[in-house]
DNA sequence: AATAGGATCAACCGCCCACTA
DNA sequence: CTAGTGGGCGGTTGATCCTAT
């Protein structure tokens, strides 16, 4: 059951607007407005058109302050960093860029900005399989990892919370099934609060089993604990990193159309060590590798895609010494990719200094 | 100069959601 | 409560431009 077309489209005129066109609708709008009815803008201004062929020539092309041409570095990055926080929302996007249309801002991200980046990756990365989409990007620097994962009772979202940021919301909006899972834990001493600090574990390449590892870190009686969750009914992209001072970070709700269960990459934000459980690699803090233009920050970064189908969600508790063995083959590969990735997304060399590692993670 | 293939981008399509009667 | 409607959005298309051969 389709809807009803918003207007008779064998009576209006489609494709390329004409010069009069343009002055028509311009002239109008300026003088009375849109109405707040498009759909009855064109019968009144005396054009053929569809309302909605209206109200898109006029936002993306008629209304004043349109900025055209090329884009600045600076909206390069702040392109690149939205996306990688929050995916093809053009129009959330577009509004940080005064000037700039959503359509726009597509075209270009399509056309240039994807192949810029691909261009920017050693050629490792650029593997089908590593990206099914981007984005690769983080966030604006400066970065820093003191970031918590945190669970409020009253979201259904976990939050990463910096304790030392004024920025300190970071919603991980397609993790729902997260809570539902650490709600489950067995034997968990204390549920996770708004209070309490646990920071996230991942594995990576468990293609075996075509399955994704999620879990969390605690502190038992000293001793840290991790929980495990094949997360393959992770519909929806997940991406979660660090952040630092002024910025603050999203986690993106790109959905991957792959069919048959989701396909997601991943980057990690932290350390990487092999654990002794097969196929798991785990971000420890005491592993880490440093980074040039870090300062004694030391920080790791790790990018992988899997494929994951369906299946049932089996949590299980393991001690995390067991699993801190030895380093992931791909580390110099993952080395590789920070490096170039630094380059791509830092360009200021101040970096503050923070004390507490944690892990931070983000999915796609 | 001609042509094919790639790049660009304006415009369209169809879906979703909020609002209203 | 429900169906109809319009606005908004992201994905896609196709005409045009550009470039390499």
């Amino acid at each position: 059951m389709g809807r009803a077309p918003c207007c008779d489209k064998d009576n209006v005129k489609r494709g390329p607007w004409s010069p009069e066109e343009d002055a028509k609708l311009k002239t109008f709008i300026e003088k009375y407005g849109t109405g707040g009815n498009w759909i009855a803008l064109p019968h009144k201004a005396g054009l053929k058109r569809c309302g909605k062929s209206c109200r898109l020539r006029w936002l993306n092309y008629l209304r004043p302050n349109i900025k055209h041409g090329e884009f600045t570095d600076d909206e390069d990055k702040i392109i690149c960093s939205l996306y990688a926080n929050i995916g093809s929302r053009w129009s959330i996007i577009a509004a940080q860029l005064p000037g700039r249309t959503d359509n726009d801002i597509k075209n270009y991200w399509n056309t240039k900005l994807k192949k810029k980046l691909l261009a920017m990756l050693p050629s490792f990365q650029k593997k089908s399989s590593f990206f099914p989409s981007l984005p690769l990007h983080s966030p604006a620097p400066p970065y820093r990892s003191d970031l918590f994962l945190t669970h409020n009772n009253t979201s259904p979202f976990y939050n990463f919370t910096n304790p030392n940021s004024m920025i300190n919301s970071l919603q991980i909006t397609s993790t729902t099934l997260v809570q539902d899972h650490v709600n489950n834990i067995p034997n968990l001493v204390s549920p996770p609060d708004s209070n309490s600090l646990i920071s996230l574990i991942t594995s990576i390449n468990n293609t075996e089993n075509n399955c994704f590892n999620l879990g969390f870190q605690e502190e038992y009686n000293n001793i840290p604990m991790g929980y495990q969750y094949p997360t393959s009914d992770v519909k929806e992209a997940m991406l979660m990193f660090g952040i630092g001072g002024e910025v603050h970070d999203q986690v993106s709700t790109t959905g991957s159309s792959s069919e048959g269960g989701s396909c997601l990459s991943q980057i990690s934000y932290g350390n990487c060590t092999k654990s002794n459980y097969e196929n798991q690699y785990h971000i420890k803090q005491e592993d880490q590798f440093s980074l040039q233009g870090f300062g004694d920050q030391s920080q790791s970064f790790m990018i992988d895609h899997n494929n994951y189908s369906d299946q049932k969600i089996i949590p299980k508790r393991y001690n995390l010494k067991n699993y801190e063995s030895s380093v992931h083959s791909n580390l110099e590969e993952v080395k590789q990719l920070i490096g170039s990735s630094y380059l791509l997304i830092n360009n200021d060399d101040e970096c503050k200094t923070t004390h507490d590692h944690k892990e931070i993670c983000y999915h796609y």
